[in-house]
This record gives C-alpha cells, sequence and structure tokens, in this order.
DNA sequence: TAAAAATACTCCATAGGTATTTTAT
DNA sequence: ATAAAATACCTATGGAGTATTTTTA
C-alpha cells in the first residue's frame, strides 16, 4: 500500500473515470488500472463499478474514497506541522499530571525539555484527573496525563498504559500477598471524593461484588490521602504500585489486589483549538519519551498499552 | 514523500540507530541513509541528530515521529475499515438534517441510499441544529448535518459549506436589492427562540451594529415561521436563498442580507462512539455526493468549503 | 459500435545491495 | 581506534509508457 495509490484513487473517484483521471494526473491510463487492481487486490474487495461510460465507487470504495481524502490531508499538512517545529522553539506549556504520576515523570520531563527545548518553559500542574481534564478543555493547561474512566468528548487522547490499583499500607503492616475486596473493605479505608475517577471505579468494583464502601475519611488530595496512611489511621488505594519516588512517603507499602482493577492513563489535549508549536513540541518528546526511553520497570503495575485507537 | 520514508524513519527513531533499524527490517543502512535524506531535503529540516552511537531526533524530528505514528496507525486500519463495509450492509441509519436543509437533500439522499446500500434504512430527523447536535451525542442519531456557530468538544465534524442568510418575504412584498440591518429591524419579524444557532448568530450581528431586535414572535420550528411569512404576519431570516423546494411554501421570497452573515453547515457526528458499518457507509456517500454530485447552484447562498481541517 | 477499461509488452527510474570512505568519540 | 553514518556505484524491481484487446451500454 503506497500512498500514490490512495492519490491516484482519490483522483478516478473525483474524476469518475480511469481515463479522465488519467487525464488530470498527466499518466497513461493503464497505469491507473494497474494501480487500482493493486488496491483492490490488496484489499481482497471490489473498489470501484466499472462500466462504459466511466466508473462509479462501490460501498467500500466510497468509505477508502473518504479514508483516502483524511489521509492525504493529514500527509499535505505535514511539511508545515514539521517546519513549524523547527528554529527556537520557545513558549511556555502547562503540563497537567495526575498526583501519582506526578513523581516518577516530573524529573525526566523537565530534564528532556532541558536538552531538547531549551527556550520553553514547562509549567507543571498535577491535581485529580477530573480537575486537570476541565483545565484541559478551559486551555488553562495545554497538555496533561490522566487517568480516565468513561473517555468524555472534547478532547484528543493517547491512551499510555493500563495501571492496576494497589492498597496502600501504613508502614510495618507488611504483607506480599494480595488482598481481596472483601478484606479491604473490612480496613479503615482513606478514599478520594466521590467525583474522583479512582473511587468512581472503585465503588463500581465494590457494588458489583456487592459490598459496600464505608472511608473513615476522604479527600481529594493525594497527600492528604497518603499522610493519613503514614499516620497509620487508614489504608488508601491507589493507582500506584511503588511510593519509594514520592519525598516523604518512602516507606509506604503496597499490596497488589485481587481480582485486579485498573484506571487509564491517557495523555489528553483539548480537541478544538490546536496546540502551540512549543506545546505539540513537548507533547511529542514526552510521548516519545514514555513509550520508548522510559524505564518502565519503575511504574509498577503498568500494562503498556501500543499505540492504537484512542 | 511516500509511506517507506515514514515507516523507516519510525523505525529508525525507536532503534535509535541506522543500522540497528536496518537490521530490523532486512534492509541495508545506506538504504536507509538515503531515505532520510530525501526526507529531511523535502521538509528542508534536519530530523535527527548523527552522533557516533546512535540518533536522536531532532525537535521537528519528535513531531514528525508522532504524527508518522497516526499516520501508519491509520493506514494499518485501512484494510479492516474498508473490508467491514464489504458485503451486505445492513442496519438503520439515523440521519438529521437542519429542517432548512432537509427539503433540499432529503430526497437525493433517499435516492442514493436505495440504489448504493439497497439494505440499509435510513430514518430521518429534522430538528434545530442544536437538538440535533444533542441527539448526536446521545447517540440517537448517528449523523447529522447542522448549522454551527462556534463548535463544541465531542463531535467529530466535517465543514460543507457556509450558507449565507437572507430574509424571508411574504409572497407580493418583493424585492430583488439586499437589504440592510437597520432596514431589517424595522420590519415585523418572526425569529427562532434564543437558544438557536442562528437567533445568536443575529443577535450578535444586530448587537454588534448597535441593533435592538423586537421579533413579533418567536418559534423554533422551522415550518411555524414559514406560515408566518405565508400569511403576511412578519417575515423571517433563514439560512436558505430559495423556497423553491419547500412544499407549501414555494411561492416565498427572499432578500439578501448586506453585509452578509453566514452559518457554516457541518455533518457531525459523535467522537466517542465509532459508527456502525451502515452509517460509516452512509457517512461516505453522503460526503462523495455533497462534495460531488450535487447540483450546487440549487442551494442558494452557500460557499462550498473544500476539505480541509474542522 | 463507440467509449472506456483491461492486457501485453517494453523501458527506465529508483529502491536497495555491496564496497568503501568519512566522521565523531 | 572503533562504531556508526555517508558516499559511490551497481543491480533489479516495479511504475509508467505504447499498442492492442476486451467489455458493456
Amino acid at each position: 500500500m503506497q500512498f500514490r495509490h490512495l492519490r491516484y484513487f482519490a483522483k478516478i473517484v473525483e474524476a469518475g473515470s480511469f481515463s479522465r483521471a488519467a487525464a488530470l494526473i498527466h499518466i497513461a491510463q493503464p497505469a491507473l488500472s494497474k494501480q487500482i487492481a493493486e488496491l483492490e487486490d490488496e484489499f481482497g474487495v471490489t473498489l470501484l463499478h466499472r462500466s462504459a461510460r466511466g466508473v462509479t465507487p462501490t460501498v467500500a470504495g466510497e468509505v477508502l474514497y473518504q479514508e483516502a481524502l483524511k489521509l492525504i490531508r493529514h500527509v499535505d499538512d505535514l511539511p508545515s506541522i514539521v517546519r513549524s517545529s523547527q528554529g527556537d522553539v520557545q513558549g511556555v506549556v502547562s503540563f497537567g499530571m495526575a498526583s501519582t504520576v506526578a513523581p516518577a515523570l516530573t524529573g525526566k520531563m523537565l530534564e528532556i525539555c532541558r536538552n531538547t527545548l531549551p527556550h520553553v518553559t514547562l509549567r507543571f500542574v498535577t491535581g485529580d484527573s477530573l480537575t486537570l481534564r476541565e483545565k484541559v478543555a478551559a486551555r488553562a493547561v495545554d497538555l496533561a496525563i490522566v487517568f480516565e474512566d468513561e473517555p468524555e468528548g472534547g478532547f484528543t487522547r493517547e491512551v499510555l498504559f493500563r495501571q492496576r490499583l494497589y492498597l496502600a499500607n501504613p508502614k510495618g503492616s507488611k504483607r506480599a500477598l494480595p488482598i481481596s475486596l472483601s478484606e479491604i473493605s473490612a480496613l479503615p479505608l482513606v478514599l478520594p471524593t466521590p467525583t474522583n475517577v479512582l473511587r468512581r471505579v472503585l465503588d463500581r468494583a465494590f457494588a458489583q461484588a456487592n459490598i459496600t464502601l464505608r472511608p473513615i475519611a476522604e479527600s481529594d488530595l493525594f497527600d492528604v490521602m497518603l499522610s493519613a496512611v503514614e499516620t497509620g489511621l487508614g489504608h488508601a488505594v491507589m493507582p500506584k504500585g511503588d511510593f519509594s519516588d514520592v519525598p516523604g512517603h518512602q516507606d509506604i507499602g503496597t499490596t497488589p489486589i485481587e481480582p485486579p482493577i485498573y484506571l487509564t492513563a491517557c495523555l489528553v489535549t483539548s480537541q478544538d483549538v490546536p496546540l502551540t508549536q512549543a506545546a505539540l513540541a513537548v507533547e511529542a518528546a514526552l510521548l516519545t519519551f514514555i513509550r520508548g526511553q522510559l524505564d518502565k520497570t519503575s511504574f509498577h503495575g503498568a500494562e503498556w498499552v501500543e499505540p492504537g485507537q484512542p
């Protein structure tokens, strides 16, 4: 499959005939016949109805035509996209991260930007996923890594990984074996407020297991929950399997929850307004880093999702 | 620019070196050097930092890498997209149209579907643009042609055309010359309710001209407004320059408004859930028709927008 | 029976291979 | 000094051209 195939195919559909398209492209008609034959061969589908006075697309052909148009436009945009990120990329980029992923990424991101984008100022914003997403929608944040339960419209998202949930335990109360939902419900719990994504997923999981959750406290602040765990007051559930990178809370232990529950971490941007060159460059650097160089063993309980449809 | 270029470039970025990538692709290293040289030549930009132990992408290279990934995924999806619309496409497709575009399109759409998609049942829905968009969001309607003032998130949109606004006059009160905003404000007007897109655009236009609009009646129903015009009670403003195709209202005259005011007609679909094969086929057929065979002279005051970014 | 698409073949442009040089650490 | 990329040159696949046949309205 080549670009040429799509370009030719689109022109033929628009011209309504091989020969007319051939004249438009300044190419011989048999060349087009061959190209389309290859396309139909590759897909195993008839794309054009041939008749004595031209061609009309089949249903599959019309679908391909629309996809081809999108691809062609995208490709034709490449030069300007690439060139715009040439030269001195500069500006301020607001980059949001859910509190639990921030410790593992902040340093690395800063380092990358200092190296490859010296004139870009990174403005880090942390918070809970819903707030961050709202800020992205409001354009107060350019891009953000958030956990999503049910994706909402208005955002362009790249799924990064699925993060397993763990029980966060006070230092000392060690336990390596996985813990069940019913066992968890018997513990004193500090949970996020009900609007939180994590909380909603938890509520659903426990509801399905017919267990009522009775947290001893609720908070939307990561640090508040960790402090509560730290002081031994209770346990928390976190999308994080290791706290050794969290300053002040290195000795919080974790226990995998069985059956596993997952949150999906996504990089979201606003769908409505295009990113600045600087934000685009940061996004590209971030994705390249996360999908490539990132030491994935430091993310306990994360299942890396290969790029695909959001 | 070929696909190969992008595929090779992506592999090189992932491998971190020409030679490693060459080994992965099973191709000689100089071939890659040449391809990338061509790419850099075409964009006029350095894409990779060469060093003695491999390559790292430049900023432009990282941006291109991300775009290339999207393109590659899209292309790799083509076979399944195309094949899925092969065979007996069947099902019910809900197709919404803003009331003013419905008369000009309903017949043609039905004809196209009967011909190319015999086992697809088209369910036509008309209404005002905002209601239709809500129905699309709620998945009660698969795709809809609506007028948009400010695009909202959560939808995939294809801009179709800009439609100029006209004053709709009772039969008899003919007038060929354009009419100004202040002249309009002196007439008895029947306007859409304030939530309507058309109304919002009108309110804005008149506010900018420092004119207060005082309609004699408001309605959200196209037919109600037309009936009011028909009986000579008042005038209406419509995104439509010709009423000869509206059964029962053929003799309503129109007057262009000067300076011109426009609404943008878009085909919107829900961004969240993918379309069924049937809806996809209808969408493709519709776009092909509207952008191709449609007799555009029947759309008075429409400026056709060539496909581009929404 | 015409107008259009498909087939048959010929040719050459270019992707890719081999051998070697240049570059950077 | 060594590992990697660039350059030079050669080969051969396949895209495009010309001539012709087949299809269908």
